[in-house]
DNA sequence: CACTGTGAATAAATTCACAGCC
DNA sequence: GGCTGTGAATTTATTCACAGTG
């Protein structure tokens, strides 16, 4: 029974070039494991979820089953920041659903940018306008002239050599890079220069940052590729083993 | 120097519920690690850049620099499916890249179905036209009068309703999921119904799907958020520590 | 001599198991 | 009794280091 391990299938993440923790980074991110990192968003979800159905106290366990995770790592998790749950009780949905906002900076509008408006970077901008509060998408960059000059979900594209111009004087440190593979290192470039530490990288290319910046690599085609692989037809079916 | 780990700071993937290595599942995936699945995809990539650039042998060192990945982890990696390099020499670029193709079961066509043809749906079907020969997106579906009938890159909108009927009937075993939150728990009970073993799912939802069904979850707000978090202004600058 | 393949060592992440508390 | 917080145990993943080989 305690052996069964249930049909949480969900696959660990798509395996990215690992960092070298704690090597010259700052005080925020001390010795947080970035996995946990990682996770806190999924919890900040849970718990918006939870306390529009009206709880107001949550358990790790209730927050485990929604996300997947165990509630043993989600008190682990938390447990990096402080112990702020009530033993016997669980969390106060509303005070740690702030403390996760703090932790990742959530609290306080982030303003980022987008480089590359084709299929991928249009989607991520009208989805981003209809979601996000904290998060918000400023600036969009291309150097298509058909596109330059037009608008995105009321947002105007600008000329991908104003990039650092913009971006510098804006002090934007998060960007969104959507540009096609053979533009996206000289991009990625063009975007540290001008200030930003994270890029969320769309690009189907391993970008070479320096060390104070953070890429996280969505490779659309990477992620269909290694599904294919857990997809082939190869044995008994659902029933199998 | 030999301590110094270099500039590639991309940022270990994001974490999703782990799944149960070896339990009930086939023969194939026997015990090889789902991070090194989850890697093969950018050898893949390599190989072909390597090749189209004329090179036939290529290092582990070489696809090491053009991945991120360390040299040994890639060898290490490709160990699991047997020997297929020459030492003293490296590996022969076609030889390897068949033979992920086929370990990925991408040597023969891969057909898959997307459901929910909103911003990332459609972006993901345009995108992936462009790109992918052997993972073909073959059936659209989504629920919207206004959507239904339409086309997107030359493929027909089917309602909804119809995915169990020509899932079934074509054998199709991977999907791509990209409805609405609200919609995506009951989606993926339906695809899995209909015969699905992978899903690529875009909803920020965690899907609990049977084991013998592997998903993988990117969730765009996720991802940013946790980027916030190494984008937020809080210390010296690229110069710190 | 450069490069693979791989056990052994290490590091990292997860799970166990239980004390402490409501 | 139910739940948190956390060291200890375990499992998983990565890196080291080197023997083997064309």
């Amino acid at each position: 029974m305690s052996k069964i391990r249930r049909s949480l299938f969900e696959f660990s993440r798509t395996a990215q070039p690992r960092f070298p923790q704690g090597k010259g980074r700052s005080v925020i991110e001390r010795n947080i494991p970035d996995v946990t990192i990682s996770r806190l968003p999924a919890y900040l979800r849970v718990l918006h979820e939870l306390q529009s159905e009206g709880e107001s106290i949550v358990s790790s366990s209730k927050m485990g089953s929604l996300t997947g995770f165990s509630s043993e790592q989600i008190r682990k998790d938390l447990a990096y920041f402080g112990a702020f749950g009530t033993r016997g009780l669980g969390y106060n949905a509303e005070v740690l659903e702030d403390r996760i906002r703090g932790i990742l900076g959530l609290d306080r509008p982030v303003h980022l940018a987008l480089v590359g408006c084709g299929n991928i970077g249009q989607a991520v901008v009208r989805y981003s306008r209809a979601q996000h509060r904290h998060l918000d998408i400023r600036y969009l960059f291309d150097v298509d002239p058909a596109l330059v000059g037009t608008e995105i979900a009321g947002l105007e594209i600008r000329h991908a050599d104003e990039l650092e111009r913009v971006l510098g004087g804006e002090g934007i440190r998060l960007a969104v890079l959507a540009v096609p593979a053979e533009a996206a290192r000289d991009t990625s470039v063009r975007l540290v220069r001008a200030g930003v530490r994270a890029i969320l990288n769309f690009a189907p290319v391993h970008l070479d940052v320096p060390e104070h910046v953070v890429v996280r690599t969505v490779d659309l085609t990477s992620e269909l590729e290694s599904l294919a692989y857990y997809a082939r037809e190869n044995d008994a079916g659902p029933d199998g083993g």
